[in-house]
DNA sequence: ATGGTCGGCAACCGA
């Protein structure tokens, strides 16, 4: 089972690039975030040409995801039980058994405003989410743009960045706090080197090339899945085309 | 010092 994630910001702007990646790569499930498109302008056709079953939820200029899978899409919901109207930034499925909840962590913007506070809360009320809908015995997989630099190896100049909203203490510990519900970070489970990001700042002349980039999306994963995970690893296709993607694909597979 | 470039969408906002 080969399960991936991609912030495409706009999915009609790479869907070529996605369709692409799919034909070649095959994996089992693609959850995508920053779809920034209306549900009645979801580029149906192009993806139609690849076979996969998706569902998904966007809105006008902002957010959006989408969950693309070769398997039987199940018990697909989107938002948090009490919220289904906010904004569209979770989208959870069933599939082969496997509980996908793909998120777009709110970025936060400054740690001084209420959107920090915002991006805090909501992992709290992802935890919630786990603790109602899960055991961490279940077969569980959190994936997506989490927006947050787990430790000083995942983000370049560190000690620059104590102050951002993705890698300030608070959010941080968020993150660890919603980790030690019962996940397990995918990537760092088979890779321990420092400086493997998966996000370039645009604004940052050849910051890919530099590698001065960050390590914002992830897939982690309950007990039962990390005894099958046998890879995971960054596919830095969208960075190599003339119309450069600031985030990459990031692939995990499992035994299953 | 707090820059820069994208995408959406038609003036700026968000990242």
């Amino acid at each position: 089972m080969k399960i991936a994630t991609f912030n495409a910001n706009s999915l009609r702007a790479r869907i070529d690039i996605v369709v692409d990646w799919l034909n070649q790569n095959k994996p089992d499930i693609l959850c995508i975030q920053e779809t920034k498109v209306q549900d009645h302008e979801f580029p149906y056709d192009q993806l139609d040409t690849t076979g996969y079953n998706y569902i998904f939820k966007g809105q006008k200029s902002y957010n959006g995801v989408a969950i693309l899978s070769r398997h039987k899409i199940e018990n697909a919901s989107f938002g948090f039980d009490a919220e289904p109207y906010d904004k569209p930034r979770l989208a959870r499925a069933s599939i082969k058994g496997i509980n996908i909840v793909n998120t777009y962590v709110p970025q936060g913007r400054d740690i001084e405003s209420e959107h920090y506070q915002y991006k805090l809360q909501w992992f709290q009320r992802l935890k919630d989410l786990f603790d109602k809908n899960f055991k961490p015995a279940d077969p569980v997989i959190w994936l997506g743009d989490i927006n947050v630099a787990p430790t000083d190896i995942d983000v370049y100049e560190p000690q620059t960045k104590l102050t951002n909203p993705c890698f300030h203490e608070d959010v941080k510990k968020q993150f660890q706090d919603t980790i030690k519900w019962g996940f397990t970070d995918i990537f760092r489970l088979h890779n321990k080197n420092p400086e493997m990001y998966t996000f370039w700042d645009y604004r940052l002349p050849n910051s890919c090339k530099r590698n001065l980039g960050w390590r914002l999306d992830h897939i982690l994963a309950t007990k039962p899945l990390v005894k099958k995970s046998t890879a995971c690893y960054i596919d830095k296709t969208p960075r190599l085309l003339d119309k450069p993607s600031d985030h990459t694909f990031l692939i995990a597979e499992f035994d299953v």
